[in-house]
DNA sequence: TGTACATCAGTGAACGCGCGTTCACTGATGTAC
DNA sequence: TGTACATCAGTGAACGCGCGTTCACTGATGTAC
């Protein structure tokens, strides 16, 4: 029964992610709900009618850009929150990793920041789904520090939903940084000052954490 | 020379606001950068040339709305992040005055979360001004705070962005639970749910803060 | 291995439609005297 | 107050254009024997 004799479905395959990483691109200016089915095949060089052997609608398409975007993030999620000796080297940890992706995946990071809160309820949707996964996530990793000894569930999973906004507004923060650039050196500088920002923002929550008990 | 006989101009001003109280109409279930020129005249009933004698372009149109939404908001800022006696009832007037906002001016608030991100570089430009703005006034006013005493200008900023963001979050939180509602009970549930997350959160924040420069 | 038939990813033409923009216009409002 | 002229917010027709969707098709790939 598992036949999949590949040449066709791996073709088939290869068109599919042609038309993702089109209409990726044509997101980084513009938002979902402008974007054009004749664009994206347009951009990828086949036949509009093309575009509905693999999705439905851009609505369809954008879900499956947020299962590319965020569905492979889970494992990372979970290193990064880890617990560590030191509490601000996890800090640093975090902030590092989620600079070098917003770097290595600029254009993933700005349409989940976009259609988050954009016009096209099933994406929002998807998003919204896949964040709270990210926040239970969070919530079981945070669990297993000693420093959440005592506190209720409600009360982890609210500081794992605080986790998960900073990391999306420390995201956006990155790539308002590569938006601007004009010289090297200014982005770098620019860079250095959104890192330290946002680190201690974090060093700030991470504080609170400590004493919510007091 | 300051002539302004009126009847003309008040027309003129009339129609300019009925197309955007009709932009924002349509922008809850669109974004910007898929709002059409002819959807907005035609929801105001003008014709669609009207509309180059009030705004350029949906960006400029955009623009306007972006001052509608946040530049009456200024004063409000102030009086929410004002030093109070009491921590917590600082706290639970902030929330209460979010929720209520949200209620009050559910597509405004919409539109802000929305194009915050969206596809429309002047808007985005217009919206991060703003946020700029509201975050040097929450410092301001942090700063006259005695529990600020020792605190850094950049660190003071840095607490400030920090609520800023934070009151977006609530706002974008309080406004999923109107989209929800189903029954009044349960909409009434969730929006406590809501408030006592959004207050939780905050409270940690302002612990973090008061335990800063231990 | 070879043959006959089935599948199905991608084609290309056609359709009706709403879009943004232009332009000469109308007629109420404003100004000068 | 009355008259003659200027201004200008809104009109409506026209334009060329790209859109999403449909449909019968083609030809390479897959399957059965």
């Amino acid at each position: 029964m598992s036949h999949t004799p590949g040449v066709r479905q791996a073709q088939k395959q290869k068109t599919r992610q042609a038309l993702l990483d089109a209409a990726l691109g044509l997101l980084e200016e513009q938002s979902l709900s402008s974007l054009g089915l004749r664009e994206v095949t347009r951009a990828v060089g086949v036949a509009p009618s093309a575009f509905y052997r693999h999705f439905h609608s851009t609505a369809d398409l954008g879900v499956a850009l947020v299962e590319e975007a965020l569905g492979r993030l889970h494992p990372m999620i979970r290193t990064t929150v880890a617990p560590a000796e030191d509490s601000d080297e996890r800090i640093a940890r975090a902030v590092e990793l989620i600079a070098g992706h917003v770097a290595a995946y600029p254009a993933h990071v700005r349409f989940i920041a976009r259609e988050r809160h954009g016009g096209v309820q099933p994406v929002r949707d998807a998003i919204r789904e896949q964040l709270a996964r990210f926040a239970e996530e969070v919530k079981a990793e945070l669990a297993k520090d000693p420093v959440s000894a005592g506190w209720s569930d409600a009360d982890l999973l609210m500081l794992a939903g605080l986790y998960v906004d900073q990391m999306l507004v420390t995201g956006s923060l990155f790539l308002e940084v590569l938006e601007v650039l004009e010289t090297p050196e200014a982005a770098d500088e620019a860079r250095r000052r959104a890192a330290d920002t946002a680190t201690r923002q974090m060093r700030l929550i991470s504080i609170g954490r400590r004493h919510w008990l007091d």
